[in-house]
Order: structure tokens, then C-alpha cells, then sequence
RNA sequence: UCCGGCGUGGCGCAAUUGGUAGCGCAAACGGCUGUUAACCGUUGAGUUACAGGUUCGAGUCCUGUCGCCGGAGCCA
């Protein structure tokens, strides 16, 4: 006989209809056994939320000895019809005819017990973790996500373009880099008292990217849209619940983009993800609702439905000198927006996503192209309730002259930067970008309060343990 | 990095003015039931993060270290 291959059972709940000789392979969530003469299975395998409910009967051969081994954690091959159920809860299960257990998990050692755990206690069992309904839900929207980004790109005709991990590009003004040697740390190769680099694997002082764009719009200026999507990396000593210091970060980079065009893209690609996700993960958005924010569904449809609003940072600033809130940190013209001011106009004023733009030129990086006042950026962040900034972005500058200007007037050394003034120097062109990180995405879009829950094994200072 | 809080059986927590540890869940065993966050009973399980100190006596007070959480800064 032919071997029966396995179902999963999110296809089998799906269509809900009766089978015979149906194969259903994953880890036993509970059992609860009853004297009538069986037991009752919760078998997950991860390709849904939902559980399916096996029939273990008693005149199965070695029901005593296999039920005793039928523990929270064990990993099982099961055989059987699947029948409309006679009970409520669910609408089929499975009766077994045959049961094979891959692997049992001894209940006085596996961590998992059928009961709820903090995420802070899940975070030390890394590993098992994605066993919980919480992660497995987690994981599948993070997937969900990254498929969405990949579709909405190249449904528009953007290349995917992979910039590198390593990079000599010292300061992108994006943070602290990690270095990358080959170099003996205990005897490190020194001139005039300082490590010397040329001998170093690549002969040059290099460390993890801690951004793609630069090299992004190398290829946008010959390509004409692109993305990148990929890991980034910042050594900064950052212990909060919005920051790793390895995360994944959706950079798109198109050529002939203003920043109205870049600001328009940013809010469909935004509401295009959020949508993608509640048509096609609507269970585990469901159990999202349910366990862990109760308001995220209403929040992500009010996204999809409302036009984000933008504002110039100079009318940001009047409003906030208005509004009669008092704020920890002064507001004034050419200072930074603290957490509690994005926090105010996305929540307070505006209760919707807010697109503010046309930063003063002195706190953003030189690469942003300078408008007409010569104080001013056209640079732009977007802000989403709660969560706070979660793509930042602008047109670039593409005239010569000013952006070597800008680059001295920043402490930024030009001869560092050469390809990257050649980009203007030949066949410069209007360009624009953004960035996205999509951690902070995954956290916003599934409620999740921490960060460190949405990747599967989180990098964070003092941390970077499986 | 700064500010605040915390670190007690496998997990979540409790222990009055300092008087040498309890509860719930989980687990094991038994009972009961087409059960479903099952239910009922019994049992076992803790050098109270670590290192010092004060005291007749420290989970409780003090110092240091490590770790975790929340907030802030930096940012995505």
C-alpha cells in the first residue's frame, strides 16, 4: 500500500469535510483522558493556530503504555478517519487507528506546560518558544509581512536588490557600527598607536551595514526602483521594547521620486501590508485580538480605511506650542520631536498615522536633500499611534555642490564618499527612499508590546545567546 | 547609558514592626467525565540571583556584582 501522505491541519479544518485514512503529523498541546474509554488529543502542528482533536481509543494495542508517553510537548504520527465531531468545540476529528510517537517530552522537564507563561520567562526558552500560540501566531503574520513586502514590490515593477552585511563605509549617521576583524585582539597590529586596519582581512576598517541605502541608490540611479530587505545591524547600548541591535530593515530607493511621491508610497505600502495581513491571517489576527491587544483590530482597519496626515514639522511644532499639554521637554523650532510629542499628535491630535516632513536641516543627516529656504530637509517620519516612528525617510540630494557642501558642514569626509558623489557627478537624478523596520512593523501589526517577541532569537546588548 | 522597579519550589505570586517560607497553576499518583483553559482528592518539590556586611536572628536592612522589567535617550 501506497504511503499516505501527511495533511496539514490547517487544510483539514479548512474544509472541514469527513476523510478516511487521513495523516496528521505534530506536538501534543494537551490530553485529557476519559474512563469512557479514550483519550482526547490536542495535536498542533504550526500550520494554524488551531488545534485538531484526536480520538485515542482504549482497544488501540498499547493504549496504556502509549497514552502514558502522550505527554504537553510530544511529537506525534497519526493515522485515522477524520469524522464530524459529536461534541462542540470542533467541527471534525480525528479518530486514530494508528499512533506513532517520534519523540516524547518528559513532563517533569519540558518547560512548556499547559498553562500561560510570561514572555519574559518564553525569552529564556528561545528555542521552544515557537511552540506557543502566541509565537507560532507571531511567526506566521512576521512571514505573512515579508511575503506581503515582496509582493507589493514587485507587483510594481522594484527590483530586490541585496546591499552588503559588511561595509568600510564608516558613519552613515545611522549609529554606533559593530566592527568585523580577523584581526588577533590580543595583538592587534598597531601604527602611531592606533590599530592598523591595512592589515586586517579586507586592508581596510570594516564593520556590519547599519543601512543599505547608500548603496541603494547606486543601483535605484541605473535601475530605476529598487529594495533591499535585509538584516542591519547597530551596536548602540539601546534597552527598550522598540530596539535590537540585529534587525531586519525594507529599504525601497527610486529614481524620479520627490518627496510627496515618497510620502504617497510609504502610506499605500503601509496600508497595503496592514491589509494583506487581515485578509489572510485572520485567525491568528483573531487570537491577537483576543489574548493581547483588544483594540488592534479596530486600530489596523481605521489604517486601511483613513488617510494618513501629513504635516510640515514647522506646523507639528505650533501645534504642539499650542496644545495646552504640558510635555517633559520643552518644544521649540529645531529641536528634535521627543517620544512624548510623536506620541501626542499621533494619538491626541490626530488619532491616526501622522506623516511628518521638512525636518530643520540641522538634526537630520547630509544626504537629505535641502530645500529652497536652506533650512529645511525634505526629509519625512512616519508615526503610528503607539508604536511611534516606524519609517523614516526623504528625498536625497542630488546636486553636486551641496551635497559635498553639506557632507564637510557634517564632518562627513568626502574622499570616504567618492563613488557616492560620482552618483551626482554623473547623470545625477531626483531620487527618494525610505526605511522600514520590520520588527516595528510585526510589533504594531500583532500588538505585541516587545520587540524581542517578534524575531525569532532576539540580539539585544548582553544578549545573544542560541 | 540614565531614572525607577524587581529577582522566593518547573511557572505566576505571597510572607504584617527583621523571628529561619506559604498559595495558585504545572507535575506524579488516584477518582470521575464525549473531554475541550476539564473537574475532585493526595503527594513530592525551595542554600529565597550571587558575594560580602549589620544583627542573638535576614527573603525582609546595608554595600557591591549579575540578570530581568518599565520609562527615557539614540533610532528603525
Amino acid at each position: 500500500m501506497a504511503k499516505i501522505k501527511r495533511q496539514k491541519i490547517k487544510t483539514l479544518l479548512e474544509s472541514g469535510a469527513a476523510v478516511e485514512n487521513v495523516r496528521v503529523q505534530g506536538w501534543v498541546r494537551t490530553r485529557r483522558d476519559s474512563k469512557g474509554g479514550f483519550s482526547f488529543l490536542e495535536v498542533n502542528d504550526g500550520s494554524c493556530l488551531k488545534n485538531l482533536q484526536a480520538i485515542i481509543d482504549a482497544n488501540l494495542p498499547g493504549y496504556d503504555e502509549l497514552t502514558h508517553q502522550l505527554t504537553t510537548g510530544s511529537c506525534v504520527d497519526l493515522l485515522g478517519n477524520l469524522v464530524e465531531s459529536p461534541a462542540k468545540g470542533q467541527s471534525v476529528e480525528l479518530q486514530v487507528k494508528k499512533l506513532k510517537i517520534y519523540g516524547s517530552a518528559d513532563p517533569e522537564k519540558y518547560p512548556l506546560q499547559k498553562k500561560r507563561h510570561s514572555f519574559e520567562f518564553l525569552r529564556e526558552i528561545a528555542h521552544l518558544r515557537p511552540r506557543t500560540n502566541t509565537m507560532g501566531a507571531v511567526m506566521r503574520v512576521r512571514n505573512r509581512l515579508a511575503w506581503a513586502i515582496h509582493k507589493f514590490f514587485n507587483e510594481r515593477g522594484f527590483v530586490y536588490l541585496h546591499t552588503p552585511i559588511i561595509t568600510a563605509s564608516d558613519c552613515e549617521g545611522a549609529g554606533e557600527m559593530f566592527q568585523v576583524t580577523t584581526l588577533d585582539l590580543d595583538h592587534v597590529p598597531k601604527v602611531d598607536g592606533k590599530a592598523d586596519f591595512s592589515q586586517d582581512f579586507f586592508g581596510d576598517k570594516t564593520g556590519l551595514t547599519v543601512s543599505g541605502q547608500l548603496e541603494g541608490e547606486a543601483y535605484a540611479l541605473a535601475l530605476g526602483e529598487i529594495y533591499t530587505f535585509g538584516p542591519t545591524f547597530r551596536a548602540e547600548n539601546s534597552n527598550t521594547s522598540r530596539h535590537l541591535a540585529e534587525f531586519w530593515m525594507v529599504e525601497p530607493e527610486m529614481a524620479f521620486y520627490d518627496l510627496d511621491d515618497d510620502m504617497d508610497l510609504a502610506e499605500e505600502f503601509i496600508k497595503y501590508l496592514v491589509r494583506d495581513v487581515l485578509e489572510n491571517c485572520a485567525d491568528d489576527m483573531e487570537f491577537f485580538n483576543q489574548r493581547i491587544d483588544s483594540t488592534i483590530l479596530t486600530t489596523l482597519k481605521n489604517i486601511v480605511d483613513n488617510s494618513f496626515e501629513r504635516i510640515h514639522y514647522s506646523d507639528a511644532i505650533h501645534l504642539l506650542q499650542k496644545s495646552n499639554k504640558t510635555f517633559q521637554y520643552a518644544v521649540e523650532w529645531g529641536c528634535n520631536l521627543q517620544a512624548e510629542h510623536e506620541r501626542y499628535l499621533a494619538e491626541e491630535a490626530f488619532k491616526k498615522p501622522v506623516v511628518l516632513y521638512n525636518y530643520p536641516e540641522s538634526i537630520k543627516p547630509f544626504y537629505m536633500k535641502l530645500n529652497e529656504d536652506r533650512e529645511t530637509v525634505r526629509a519625512m517620519d512616519v508615526l503610528l499611534p503607539k508604536l511611534g516612528e516606524i519609517i523614516g525617510g526623504s528625498q536625497r540630494e542630488d546636486d553636486y555642490e551641496i551635497l559635498l557642501e553639506r557632507m564637510k558642514a557634517k564632518g562627513v569626509d568626502p574622499e570616504e564618499y567618492g563613488w557616492y558623489l560620482d552618483l551626482r557627478r554623473f547623470g545625477s537624478a531626483p531620487h527618494s527612499g525610505f526605511g522600514l523596520g520590520f520588527e516595528r512593523l510585526v510589533q504594531f501589526v500583532t500588538g505585541m508590546e516587545n520587540i524581542r517577541d517578534v524575531i525569532p532569537f532576539p540580539r539585544t546588548p548582553k544578549h545573544a545567546r542560541f
